[in-house]
DNA sequence: GGAATGCTTGAGTGATTGCTCAAGATGCAA
DNA sequence: TTGCATCTTGAGCAATCACTCAAGCATTCC
């Protein structure tokens, strides 16, 4: 097993998942992964075992962000929905990442086709997503916050939705009515 | 000036924006498009320039064709409502490209960041299919089928999300719902 | 200090990339 | 048939791709 000790492997991740999400997985050349992290060639392989595999964990980290943030959300809010609504303003109002899709449609889309491994990762990560989304709306189900004829994937459906729209155009204050929607 | 004889521009046309379509523009190289266009790479530089042109036009003819298609549902529906519900239905219903996302959003997605060439011309595209939409809202408007207070871009950011969805997961009938929501 | 271990290094691999252009094929007018 | 203009062809270009591996290096044992 390899173990990394001068190179961060967070570090590492943070900044491939970085480049991956500004120029995709075909768009990101060896050369600028080496450039992001700082590591040299030999040492990506040793760590990554290979370009598909470096953009998988980077993407698997990903994924963990974004459930870690949805879970910090639900247990600070006073009600659940407020916990989704919550999530769902801070993806909109994040100057950072607003201007950038969510990398798991992204790369849905962009291999949506073709690369077998990478749609599966990011199908499986967008259903993680949408478990614990759905795990929300049951427990405000059970609050009597919202109706019982919800269903999970309409309120996964809605924050792929919001993430797009804001994408698309200048991030515009549209998120609190989708919001309202899910309830 | 180019004329392009032997090979049919629009074929040719068609094929690229197939192979565009499944592996991004990254994704696929001259020799992919070689074989979708039966086409020399010669003939193709003489007809788009670049791989790059070659992109570009194929994207225009894939704006004009979901344009062509939303004024067609248009002016057969019997009102300008139960023609974007058309439209949106079609695009649902589509067996062969409901497994594909919109190629304005995808185009979007892979080239968001860093070319600007695309991305302008994916932001066109999507600008006029929402003029479209806008144009049909407009008349539903004067006609009293929806409310004045209904604004051109959430009906464009629907129609987007709708496409998302059923590219994301099996088409399921959940089309509907958001049409309903439109007006 | 010396040996051993194992991570780091980066020049270099063959394959593939987007793209060019001289040569050949073709159609047409005289 | 001949001459001209245009279009098609595909081998081949330099550059870049993902990836490898032998040598160098640092650390840790005795």
């Amino acid at each position: 097993m390899v173990k990394l000790t001068t190179h961060d492997r967070a570090a590492a991740l943070a900044a491939g998942l970085d480049a991956f999400w500004q120029w995709g997985f075909h768009g990101t050349s060896m050369k600028d992964l080496e450039r992001a992290t700082g590591m040299h060639p030999g040492s990506i392989y040793a760590a990554f075992g290979s370009k598909r595999g470096f953009y998988v964990a980077a993407l698997d980290r990903y994924t963990e962000d974004v459930l870690a943030d949805l879970r910090r959300h639900a247990s600070e809010a006073a009600s659940p929905i407020e916990g989704l609504a919550g999530f769902v303003e801070a993806i909109a109002l994040d100057e950072d990442h607003s201007a950038r899709s969510c990398m798991l449609v992204k790369t849905l889309l962009e291999h949506g086709e073709g690369d077998e491994t990478l749609r599966r990762s990011a199908e499986s990560g967008i259903a993680a997503i949408e478990t614990e989304i759905g795990n929300n709306l049951r427990r405000a189900q059970q609050r009597g916050e919202a109706s019982a004829s919800l269903e999970v994937e309409h309120a996964a459906r809605r924050i792929q939705l919001n993430i797009m729209g804001l994408r698309s155009f200048a991030c515009r204050p549209g998120a609190n009515e989708s919001v309202a929607l899910m309830a």
